[in-house]
DNA sequence: TTCGATGATTAAAG
DNA sequence: CTTTAATCATCGAA
């Protein structure tokens, strides 16, 4: 805009002094006027006016054929120097040494930041930084991806916008550069343009449109950092599971209670049966476990629910069980210390069924229980045998199962510890580190000493 | 609004 | 990598 006005003055310069100067050429000579310096005076103003007025609508052929006349006007290096000189007077030309160049931190900031979040880093394919980052969190598969898709969506498309608008930017800026570079050496055969000065121009015009592209750079983080907090939101967003999911949840983990870490398949068959992920699954069992372990107590309830509603299916075989383990009195257990795998893998009715078939064996003895802050009841515990049942595969479903319904048996029985919460389902199976012992080494315990209550003696206390 | 339950995130440890 | 333990942030009931 700038550079149209001086344009257009250039130009009007050109015809005016073109028709002053040789006129005869477009106009009719406004005679008289070369010869006498004075003369041109008379040129009336609103001539010009007139002229500078219409320079636009003059066809560019016109134009060039009037700065090709002045160019070849005898008086054009004089006038040329002259205008040196005054140029040199004037100190126009020195400026050009303030090479400044500091790099604006402002605009390094931003561009750190695209970087970082990438949108300006290498090409797509997921290179970016935060795809990057929400595929790790989503172990690289179809886990939460599905959640982040939106977000990756989103960004993608900002890093297009940023893209386009940001090559078309630099696009336009090197038209225009050479255009005014143009413009500028063809404006020095009039006018004395050093290359310092056109070097200048460009240098101008470079920040000037650096300026707009640190628009273009804010905005876009702008909109980066609004998706992202929303994202952030989002994925703080938390819903409960369903009823069912939980459900489910429960069960497996009630019924492998003595070793409560599902393995990958199983995660995989639960998220699947949930309708959730397995990571969700995996923050599930953490929580639970962290949960159950810190205050057992809270959970004897729902233990005492799934592990009912569990072995109820399993009714006949672990009945019989019980029938066995309170009428054999709980001296002699063991039977499956063979096993060195763990139970991870089996399922519910899998083991089960096991329990009922293989695992009667003990009786009193859930074995491998203990409280994490009854150090001394552990204490009594291991020193009673340390044969006992369980660390068989299924040891774990069987020993909640029957244990269970044993201690449901017991509570019909009017048996009673008296310590409520612990008098039903026992936490057994954990060790006094207050972690869950490795259901491969059989554990043991046996509370064979107690009397009426010695069924879940091991836990009260 | 309060408060316990609960899913998710994090650092640290193995 | 997985797990623990602590913590955060939200949900949902009282």
């Amino acid at each position: 805009m700038d550079e149209q006005a001086r344009i257009m003055q250039t130009l009007a310069g050109v015809s005016l002094a073109c028709h002053s100067v040789q006129g005869g050429m477009a106009l009719p000579p406004p005679h008289g006027h070369e010869g006498a310096d004075g003369d041109g005076r008379k040129q009336d103003i609103g001539d010009i006016l007139h002229q500078i007025m219409t320079i636009t609508d003059q066809s560019l052929d016109e134009a060039q054929a009037k700065k090709h006349g002045l160019n070849c006007h005898r008086m054009k290096p004089a006038l040329f120097s002259v205008l040196c000189e005054i140029k040199e007077k004037t100190g126009l030309s020195i400026r050009g040494a303030q090479e400044e160049d500091p790099p604006d931190p402002q605009l390094m900031r931003l561009d750190n930041m695209l970087l970082a979040e990438g949108v300006s880093g290498p090409e797509k394919g997921g290179g970016s930084a935060a795809a990057a980052a929400a595929a790790a969190a989503s172990g690289g598969a179809s886990d939460n991806s599905i959640e982040h898709s939106d977000y990756r969506a989103k960004l993608t498309q900002i890093r297009q916008i940023y893209h386009t608008e940001l090559e078309k930017y630099e696009q336009a800026c090197n038209e225009f550069t050479t255009h005014v570079m143009n413009l500028l050496r063809e404006q020095s055969r009039t006018r004395p343009i050093s290359p310092k000065e056109i070097e200048r121009m460009v240098g101008i015009i470079h920040r000037k449109f650096s300026s707009i592209q640190m628009q273009l750079k804010q905005s876009t983080c702008e909109a980066v950092m609004i998706l992202r907090s929303r994202f952030l939101d989002a994925r703080r967003k938390r819903r409960n599971f369903s009823k069912q999911a939980t459900e489910v949840l429960n069960e497996y983990f009630y019924s492998h209670l003595s070793n409560p870490y599902p393995s990958e398949e199983a995660k995989e068959e639960l998220a699947k049966k949930c309708s959730i992920t397995v990571s969700q699954v995996s923050n599930w069992f953490g929580n639970k476990r962290i949960r159950y372990k810190k205050n057992i107590g809270k959970f004897q309830e729902e233990a005492n629910l799934y592990a009912a509603k569990t072995a109820v299916t399993a009714t006949h075989a672990v009945a019989a069980a019980i029938q066995n383990s309170q009428t054999n009195s709980p001296t002699t257990p063991n039977s499956g210390t063979h096993s060195s795998h763990r139970d991870r893998i089996s399922t519910n009715s899998l083991s089960l069924c096991d329990s009922a078939t293989s695992n009667l064996s003990f009786p009193g003895s859930t074995g491998s229980f203990n409280l994490p802050n009854s150090g001394d009841m552990f204490m009594s515990m291991q020193s009673l045998n340390g044969d006992s049942y369980q660390g068989s595969q299924v040891g774990a479903n069987v020993q909640s199962q029957v244990d269970t319904l044993r201690h449901v048996i017991n509570q019909t029985a009017g048996y009673s510890d008296g310590l409520g919460a612990n008098s039903l389902y026992s936490p057994h199976s954990l060790n006094t580190n207050g972690g869950w012992q490795d259901a491969t080494t059989p554990s043991s315990v046996t509370s064979p000493t107690e009397g009426p209550g010695s069924v879940h003696s091991d836990t009260s206390n």
